[in-house]
DNA sequence: AACGGTGTTGTTATATAGTAACATTTAAGA
DNA sequence: TCTTAAATGTTACTATATAACAACACCGTT
C-alpha cells in the first residue's frame, strides 16, 4: 500500500473506532511512514523537531501510543522500536521478522499456527490481551 | 526444579558448551534464581552491590548476556527483564506467558505449532538466529 | 619461573529510552 | 456561553543500556 493509501486507510479506521487522529498524530505517522522498517521514538522526535521547530518526548511517546493502541503501528520491544502494520483493517497481527542484516521487517501471515498457540495458552487458563511475537534472522536477500 | 539443582545443571551445560561459569556470572545467576518471576538488570545490580559494596552496570550486563548466550537465562524485551530458562539442558526456548496481573511468567511448551511457524518463516527464505515469542494476558490465577 | 595472549572484570562516562506530574489549550456538548 | 473531557505543552526526572579503555587473572608455551 502507497503512503496515501495508507494514510486514507488509518482515517477510515479512527474513524470506525470512534478516535481521533488528530494533526500531530497524523504528522507523527506520516513520519513514522517516511522510514523503511523499524522507527525509533527518538527518530520520531527528531524529525518532529525539524518539522516543528520544538517537541518533547512525551509528545511523540503520546502519539505513538495512540497510534499501537488504534492498530495502525506495531511496537516492537525486542528493537525499541515501531513498525507500520501491514495488515490495517484486517485486524490479525502477525509474526514480525527481522532481518539483522539489513534491517528490514515483514509481518508473516501465519494464522493457523498462530491460532494453535493461543490455544495452546488458552488450554492453559491464559486470556491472551496482546501479542508479541518476533524472530530475527536473515532475510532472504541477505542470507546469500 | 530447586536452585540448588539449577546450579548444578548450569555447571554442567556450562562446561558442555566449553565456556566458564566464572564467581561473578554464578553469583549473578544465583541473583536472579532468588526472585520470582522476571527479574530487571538494575534490580541485580542493586542485590549485587549489596553483596560486594560496588558494582557498575557494565558488570551485571555482561554476565546477564552471558547467561543468555548460555541458554540459562532469557531476556524478555517487552518487559526489559529476565526469566530462568524453565528447560535448561533440553535446548528448546518456548512460549513466554506474562501474567499483567501479578506479574508471574510462564514458559509454554509448544514445540509444534512452534515449529510451524519456524517452517512458515523458512519458507519465506528467513534464516532464524532468535525467537523472542511472547503472549501477554491473564493467568488462570488472575482471570477468575 | 617468565612470557605472551586471551578472556574477564573494573571503571568512568555517556548514550538511549521512557514516564510522572502539572499547566495549558482545544474541541464538543449542555 | 459555559463546562467538561480530551489533547497537547512543559519541566524534570527515572530507567535502561553501552562505549571505551584500564587492570587483572588464567592458561599454555618456552
Amino acid at each position: 500500500m502507497d503512503k496515501a493509501g495508507f494514510m486514507a486507510a488509518a482515517d477510515h479506521q479512527c474513524q470506525q473506532q470512534g478516535v481521533k487522529l488528530t494533526a500531530l498524530r497524523r504528522q507523527v505517522l506520516e513520519l513514522v511512514l517516511a522510514h523503511e522498517g523499524v522507527v525509533k521514538a527518538y527518530q520520531v522526535l527528531a524529525d518532529l523537531q525539524r518539522e516543528r521547530g520544538i517537541a518533547a518526548p512525551p509528545t511523540v511517546y503520546r502519539a505513538l501510543d495512540f497510534l499501537v493502541e488504534a492498530g495502525l503501528l506495531h511496537k516492537v520491544d525486542a528493537l525499541n522500536g515501531y513498525i507500520v502494520c501491514s495488515h490495517v483493517g484486517c485486524c490479525h497481527e502477525g509474526l514480525i521478522l527481522v532481518c539483522t542484516a539489513c534491517g528490514s521487517v515483514n509481518e508473516l501471515e501465519a494464522a493457523p499456527a498462530l491460532d494453535t498457540l493461543r490455544q495452546q495458552a488458552a488450554a492453559q487458563g491464559f486470556a491472551i490481551a496482546q501479542q508479541n511475537l518476533l524472530l530475527t534472522g536473515l532475510c532472504q536477500a541477505c542470507r546469500v
